[in-house]
DNA sequence: ACACCTTCGTTCGAATTTGAACAATAGGAG
DNA sequence: CTCCTATTGTTCAAATTCGAACGAAGGTGT
């Protein structure tokens, strides 16, 4: 049997122009863990929220960024970048969280065409009874099995790459 | 304005029963940056690979993972397992494939339940066209921006958080 | 005031994803 | 061999996702 993981992005034996720079075993290594390990955790956390909270991860995300906003309440559009969300997909889910009372919508006073949307106090208890078990779990799953310093690496690399992406998306 | 950064899993100010430990500062940091940046990538991936060649991440990667088998071919269990994915959503992608030429079905010779799928000549072609602007932009975006030793952390991190939650998933 | 370009949030249709249910088969214990 | 349980891949309905198109306002320069 050969290797056990496959190649990410396989260098196919020949290109027909332009050689492209190939990615060498260890970054070939970083990147599937790390595509890997999103899924895997995405998978988890999902699985776990349903269960315990009935609530979708990108669901318990949106009470989650509201909540660390001030008057727990965020416009669409900003609420939508925070998220990392395309904008049709945030009216989806915040209407069905409307639907189930955690979250409300209030048009906004200096322009008409802003929406906020804003946490309800169901929307607090909700996350503050779902939170512990996600807590715990990304602990487990994540936090707690790499060294202090892998943490500080994960940030710092993985917040540049996000500050890179973030400019790129501004153009 | 308060951080630019929402928390990951915000620290409601109580709990009804026991108090969970909750994430410090760099322990939400690297998490959010760790699903901020696996959104960005993903949203950014999935454009350049629709654009270029008219492939999702996902049909992509199925094409990856065959190529890298023997004979280019898995079982289909055993592709939906490495690519992370439900057994359905891998049926359904690998009958669009299968639509496009891209990829085939053969059954298993010692179980006749079983599905081989099979890269096509066609596949692989299409693989080889598409591979170098992918690895392009996972560089560009991902690994050209960390240093050798944030990629080397990366892979053996996430390479054991991957591994835990493989261990755990098999139970 | 007027055109012009941008931004806002929603709607729409199409594509994708998932879990549960299913029929067929494999594999092991007795 | 026979019963029982686990596995295989598919089908199905339901939920979610996205991008493009929209109508409605904002903001700017003239």
């Amino acid at each position: 049997m050969p290797s056990t993981s496959s190649a990410p992005s396989a260098p196919p034996s020949a290109a027909s122009s332009y050689e492209p720079r190939w990615l060498d075993e260890e970054e070939m290594a970083a990147w599937r863990s790390f595509v890997t390990a999103s899924n895997l955790l995405n998978r988890r956390l999902e699985r776990q929220l349903k269960e315990d909270s009935g609530l979708s991860h990108t669901q318990y995300e949106i009470l989650v960024h509201l909540s660390a906003a001030p008057a727990g309440s965020l416009r669409m559009t900003e609420l939508a970048d925070r998220l990392v969300t395309s904008k049709s997909g945030l009216t989806y889910q915040v209407t069905q969280l409307e639907k189930m009372g955690l979250v409300g919508r209030r048009s906004c006073p200096s322009d008409v065409r802003g929406v906020f949307a804003e946490l309800t106090e169901q929307g607090d208890e909700m996350l503050r009874e779902a939170a512990p078990g996600h807590v715990a779990l990304v602990r487990e799953l994540l936090i707690d099995v790499l060294t202090r310093e892998q943490l500080a690496v994960l940030a710092d690399g993985l917040g540049q790459v996000s500050a890179r992406l973030r400019l790129d998306d501004a153009l």
